[in-house]
DNA sequence: TTTTCCATGTAACCAGTTACATGATTAT
DNA sequence: ATAATCATGTAACTGGTTACATGGAAAA
């Protein structure tokens, strides 16, 4: 059992919701929870291929004339419990990432104030604009998924994404203004 | 050059500072810049020694009797350049870190609702224990180095970390209260 | 007396991305 | 004509942690 390989479960996951193809897996977790996860396909190709020998899943081979074989993978009963079991346990401790913007800042005494304003203000602007992201897949989210039993959650994940950045913008204009005036 | 690995200017960051032997650096870095930055021996060593061998550092062999030998690096002007240039350079992109908990929050309708609860009580928790942490952290920086230099970039980082974990704490409320009315 | 601290170092491992190969089809 | 999409797959690489080896000193 891997220790920090979670891609297994992350796999699981999409499954649980609908059958899918190594392909069309990458492009729905890109779609549904690329701001906080990715997935290369060095990772899901043989993984996928370790879920059916573990029994998790099962593979169909699509023939489509004109147009490459897809293998399509399907949860087993087995794999639910494997991702219920997953899904219920605790996450331990929030990891730390390393985080290059702050450690420039850090040691932004060693050069000119003007060099952080502006790393600052590019920061400033990410954010901004992956908030206007986030606000427009909130209504989206709203206009067409407010029905469904995942919309709790999936908006959960949603306002996660809403309120750091709407945090960042913040500590911008805050940091901005400090680091002007002193 | 590395495509990603920043750990070189992390070290020359530090070393910027003060002269650091590796086991004082590992310290050093767990104790200022701990809450977004991690590094381990296994980088540090191998790493100290190409500086010393690419002209951004040297090294004095401290013998003390009863004690192991200590390997102290200074950064040399070379060294300095390079951190300098770096520290100008705009850092591309918000990278987009895997989280375990909002994998596990997004895929909440497949377990009982009570489930999900808990794990945000939890995350709740830590988020509140993180930001009594900062605070205490915040309290120390004002006494002790409100008058240098590094101080309003210091600030800067730990109000980062103190404006995103209110941010969570925040969260954690408004998704509670969702996820038991509805 | 057992653990922790000091201090350096490396081998083995794990996770993950990138870049490529293949080759037909469809859009620009 | 050129590029992008569909679709699977792998080898090579990079980054990083973990676990261990060494061994004396000081603290619990």
């Amino acid at each position: 059992m891997p220790l920090i390989n979670k891609t297994k479960y992350a796999l699981l996951g999409m499954l649980s919701k609908s059958s899918f193809s190594g392909y069309d897996l990458r492009k729905g977790i890109e779609s549904n929870i690329g701001h906080f996860w990715h997935e290369s396909y060095g990772q899901i190709y043989p993984i996928l291929r370790q879920l059916v020998t573990e029994g998790l899943a099962t593979s169909q081979t699509e023939t489509l004339p004109g147009r490459p074989n897809r293998i399509v993978y399907t949860i087993t009963s087995k794999g639910q419990d494997v991702l219920h079991c997953w899904l219920r346990e605790s996450t331990e401790g929030l990891p730390v990432e390393r985080n290059e913007f702050l450690l420039k800042l850090f040691f932004g005494h060693e050069v000119p104030r003007d060099v952080s304003i502006h790393h600052i203000q590019e920061h400033h602007q990410l954010a901004k604009d992956l908030l206007r992201t986030y606000y427009d897949i909130q209504t989206l989210l709203e206009a067409h998924h407010s029905a469904s039993p995942n919309y709790p959650f999936w908006l959960g994940t949603l306002r996660y994404g809403i309120i750091q950045a709407e945090a960042v913008v913040e500590w911008c204009q805050e940091t901005l203004d400090r680091l002007s005036q002193s």
